[in-house]
RNA sequence: GCGCAUGUGGUGAAAUUGGUAGACACGCUACUUUCAGGAGGUAGUGCUUCACGGCGUGUAGGUUCGAGUCCUAUCAUGCGCACCA
């Protein structure tokens, strides 16, 4: 009987569908396991060869949980709110949710194909009202609450009201609160709330429409659809993530992350721990206080300017009338810049004088204050002071403009560059001579407080996030305006449903598409146009998988309780600084009002790697439609154009796939070598756009799924990035082929009752050893070498006995579903292998006549031999001993493992 | 510029964590079988040499009886951050 992995995988399939074999229930006799992949945006490409890599690894680990006992959560769902969906409508005037609808389908039966255990009575879908009525439920927590930083969490907002009306708050007494009308005590509030509507610099992106988020900006062009993108002052509603800064922080050391992704997001926080010191601060006509912040206090003594930020409202206050229109002119070209711009001339240096003064508060002396793009509005207090000697950027705007560079370090050469390093002995510092650098910022932070100069402060790069985008496809905020005033609307009316529209384009008037609804009216009140990013219905769905039908509540007090966090969340690295803080961040806050019960949403993280794309190309000749072979293309300008790597065979052009593939191609003519059209090639990301993407249906279509799996397994270590290369895959097909003739040959069903070999009971033990470590490792591609040794071996041996085959089929059902499935009920077995058992591995199996076991090596021999109960690894450690000394210990049986190198040392090494 | 990874055959990769480098798989070579289909089996396959042997984990040093593994430099690649005071 002949493998066949079509009917197999079909039939298995629809039995765990129609049995509801993964469905899980709470279930207090068993411990809980969450394993969580992160879930996909349905895009209109369809899954390619790359998506399965997490889930297959987060399957196989689900599979193997569940042998081992656990009640296990392996949801699925999807992101299906997002900007492609809605580009594509404004140009086919499609409704997103319609495309979403068809993609979602398509998604489904791709993943239904590689035999996931996913409990699919859980799905969520983020544009599915029922989800996103607790998204936006949870906007008007975070609407409803500020962040008490005495108590360092979120508090109702009716706190903090009282606390204005008593005792008065952060400079609001309640004499001014009592006399405040309703409005202005509104935008008072507005302040402090966790979602907040405020007026800050913004990434504003013309191609989408719609501003972005830090994280959804690259090297100043969108990461979505990579249009340029500006900064322009707007209000727009924002997530008071900064609040958070200091937990999302600390709370990175209990997580099990990789370090990498630890230090990004640690990075992306910005943690730094300095002083804000004040400097008086004159125009000629009228003194101020100016606070700045700076890492290092010990410096002082070597301020030669001050510098402000274009942005900075102290520009206006300090500008000199004599002065204004160079000022005036270098805002003008400094506002016109893009971002991107603003990058490229990262090191060049530009800036003007003010005019006015500041006084070293601890020198006395008078300083100029300039103004210069170098200078971030949003970090700090936007205005600095410059000490050229020490630091990089001063010292090359000192240079620029011909200002004095004072050095503070003894031995320090600041002829040519800045001596930036905090380390040497301080010079010209006053108090500050003689000490270490180390000890004098600390000395400078201590004199600083002690006489009223300023204070410790600890600053974070982290800002808040940006909430609001112009665009349709997105949760509509519960918000309306009554008169004026941002409103929330009550939880009952939950969830305002997105409305129907005309067109997904902006208004004439310059109004997010929502403007263009009929009656977007709440009471007769306008309500919010704008509508949530992408991040919002990602940030909390791994909590709905946990009681997805509770109309109630976002999760019920017991679903909460029982499935707690994840487990292991398994993705890719690209969400390291946006939907894994939002995610953070997000929990959090709801672990501070008591809706949640752990502080952490995900304890172990695996990120999958990439498996990058094998793109083709042609060369076509300028003008001409004509194409040359790579090899021939250095003779003639061409235009290098990707080719559908499906109709390109081991880098050789099918030319007739060619002409009729796209129809500007019908009439090409080629030149060829040795009568064959190359292909050139280079490893990109598999994209629509490169034409290289392999789709997994053909995979499974060729060799099935279980193949699929275990291939994808085999490529190499989870973790990294890889070129999808089918070369090999034959391999992995032929190892399960060889499992299937284990048990059957072409007559039939081949295994019997037979009592296995001491031998083979050795195979199969030193497998479910080596299986075990390697799942919990998550080292998928050494676990799927071992078991291609232990079957070369069994099957040399022609061992087709069910007392070693049984076991084997279940260490190798969470990789390989499908084919062990069929396996195990060719055994007898009525139930489903996902309740069986992992097998336990017998230690005795393992050791054999340890005494007196020897290998020989290079004519030599090493030996391995048990140690004695009474001898400890001190005894031995680090021994080295003749050969002759060696044979003695062994014969007194106080050696695990001696080491022979030919005709050289003998050395001990135990376990 | 700063931070973090990673460098091993023709290819993907292993290496019990400091102890026979290259397991396993692809590819290739030869032989074999035939139910000729991307099938099965056997042997070989790091480089070099007719051979004995020698050389081999990006490069150069170091520690060690012993280094792919540890340390110091250096180069290359990838990723992240990037005027954050």
């Amino acid at each position: 009987m002949e493998y066949n992995f079509k009917e197999i995988e079909a039939k298995w399939q629809a039995y765990w569908a129609a049995n509801g074999t993964f469905k899980s229930e709470i279930d207090s006799s068993k411990p809980k396991y969450y394993v969580l992949d992160m879930f996909p945006y349905p895009s209109g490409a369809g899954l390619h060869v790359g998506h399965p890599l997490g889930y297959i690894a987060s399957d196989i680990f689900s599979r193997y949980k569940r042998l081992c006992g656990f009640n296990v959560l392996h949801p699925m769902g999807y992101d299906a709110f997002g900007l492609p969906a809605e580009q594509y409508a404004i140009q086919t005037g499609k409704h997103p949710a319609k495309t979403t609808e068809v993609n979602i389908a398509r998604y489904r039966s791709q993943l239904d194909r590689i035999g996931f255990s996913y409990d699919w009575s859980r799905e969520v879908r983020t544009c599915d009202p029922s989800y996103y009525k607790w998204t936006q439920w949870a906007f008007l927590k975070m609407f409803g609450c500020w962040y008490d930083p005495a108590q360092d969490k979120a508090r109702p907002i009716e706190e903090l009201e009282q606390k204005f009306a008593t005792e008065g708050y952060d400079g609001i007494t309640p004499e001014r609160w009592a006399k405040a009308d309703s409005k202005e005590r509104a935008n008072i509030l507005m302040n402090y709330r966790i979602a907040y509507q405020g007026e800050t610099a913004v990434n504003w992106c013309a191609g989408l429409g719609t501003v972005l988020a830090n994280d959804e900006v690259k090297d100043g062009l969108s990461v979505r659809g990579g249009f340029p993108v500006e900064q322009k002052k707007m209000k727009q509603w924002q997530l008071r993530v900064s609040a958070y800064a200091g937990r999302l922080l600390a709370d990175l050391e209990d997580l099990d992350w990789t370090d990498s992704l630890k230090d990004m997001q640690r990075n992306w926080i910005g943690r730094s721990d300095g002083t804000e010191m004040i400097f008086k601060v004159s125009n000629g006509s009228e003194e101020y206080d100016m606070t700045i912040f700076t890492t290092r206090a010990d410096t002082v003594f070597g301020v030669t300017f001050m510098v402000l930020a274009p942005e900075s409202e102290w520009v206006e206050k300090l500008t000199v009338a004599e002065r204004k229109d160079e000022v005036e002119a270098y805002l003008a070209q400094a506002r016109k810049k893009t971002e991107r711009e603003r990058i490229a001339q990262t090191h060049t240096v530009s800036g003007v004088f003010t005019g006015s003064y500041a006084t070293n508060p601890l020198t006395g002396e008078k300083v100029p204050v300039w103004v210069s793009e170098y200078v971030l509005a949003g970090y700090g207090t936007g205005a600095i002071m410059a000490v050229p000697a020490h630091d990089s950027r001063d010292y090359a705007f000192a240079k620029a403009f011909n200002l004095p560079i004072i050095p503070l370090i003894e031995g320090a050469d600041v002829s040519e560059q800045s001596f930036d390093a905090k380390e040497g002995v301080m010079i010209n510092s006053g108090f500050l001579n003689g000490m270490q650098v180390k000890d004098a910022i600390e000395a400078a932070k201590d004199y600083v407080e002690a006489h009223g100069l300023g204070r410790r402060k600890t600053n974070y790069r982290l800002r808040d996030a940006i909430f609001s985008r112009q665009r349709y496809w997105g949760e509509p905020f519960p918000m309306y305006f009554k008169d004026g005033v941002a409103t929330p609307m009550p939880f009952d009316k939950l969830p305002l449903q997105l409305p129907e529209v005309d067109k997904y384009l902006p208004t004439e008037s310059g109004e997010p598409p929502l403007g263009r609804a009929k009656d977007w009216t709440y009471e007769g009140y306008p309500i919010e146009k704008s509508t949530m990013p992408g991040f919002a219905g990602s940030s909390a769905y791994y909590l709905r998988y946990m009681d997805p039908h509770n109309d109630e509540e976002l999760v019920g007090r017991e679903a909460n309780g029982y499935w707690r966090n994840v487990d292991l969340y398994i993705g890719g690295t690209e969400h390291a600084t946006g939907h894994l803080i939002y995610s953070r961040f997000w929990n959090k806050f709801l672990y501070d009002l008591g809706y949640v019960c752990e502080k952490e949403p995900f304890k172990k993280l695996i990120n999958q790697g990439m498996i990058q794309g094998r793109s083709n190309f042609v060369y076509r000749v300028v003008g001409t439609n004509t194409f040359v072979s790579c090899g021939l293309k250095d003779q003639y300008q061409t235009t290098e154009i990707h080719v559908d790597v499906n109709i390109v065979h081991n880098d050789r052009l099918d030319l007739d796939a060619f002409r009729s593939w796209m129809p500007e191609y019908k009439d090409a003519d080629f030149i060829l070598e040795d009568g064959e059209y190359v292909c050139g090639w280079a490893i990109e990301k598999m994209s629509k756009s490169m034409f290289n993407v392999v789709n997994p249906d053909n995979v499974c279509d060729t060799y099935g799924a279980d193949t699929l799996r275990l291939y994808e397994m085999f490529l190499g270590p989870l973790e990294q990035s890889k070129p999808w290369d089918t070369k090999g895959i034959d391999g992995v097909n032929r190892f399960l082929k060889r499992v299937w003739r284990m048990f059957y040959d072409r007559d039939g069903f081949i295994v019997t009752d037979e009592e296995p070999t001491a031998e083979e009971l050795r195979t199969l033990h030193k497998l479910i050893k080596k299986v075990q470590t390697d799942i919990e490792a998550f080292s998928y591609n050494t676990a799927v070498s071992a078991f291609m040794i232990a079957v070369n071996e069994l099957y040399e041996h022609k061992c087709n006995k069910k007392a070693i085959l049984e076991p084997l089929i279940v260490l190798l059902s969470p990789f390989a579903p499908h084919i062990t499935e069929e396996l195990w009920h060719s055994l007898g077995h009525e139930d489903t292998i996902t309740y069986a058992s992992f097998p336990k591995c017998n230690e005795a199996y393992l050791v054999e006549n340890k005494a007196t076991y020897a290998v020989s090596f290079n004519g030599k021999t090493r030996f391995t031999v048990e140690l004695p109960a009474d001898m400890s690894r001190e005894d031995v450690s680090d021994h080295v001993l003749s050969l002759d000394q060696t044979a003695k210990y062994v014969a007194e049986g106080k050696v695990v493992k001696v080491i022979v190198v030919p005709g050289k040392i003998v050395n001990i090494v135990v376990k």
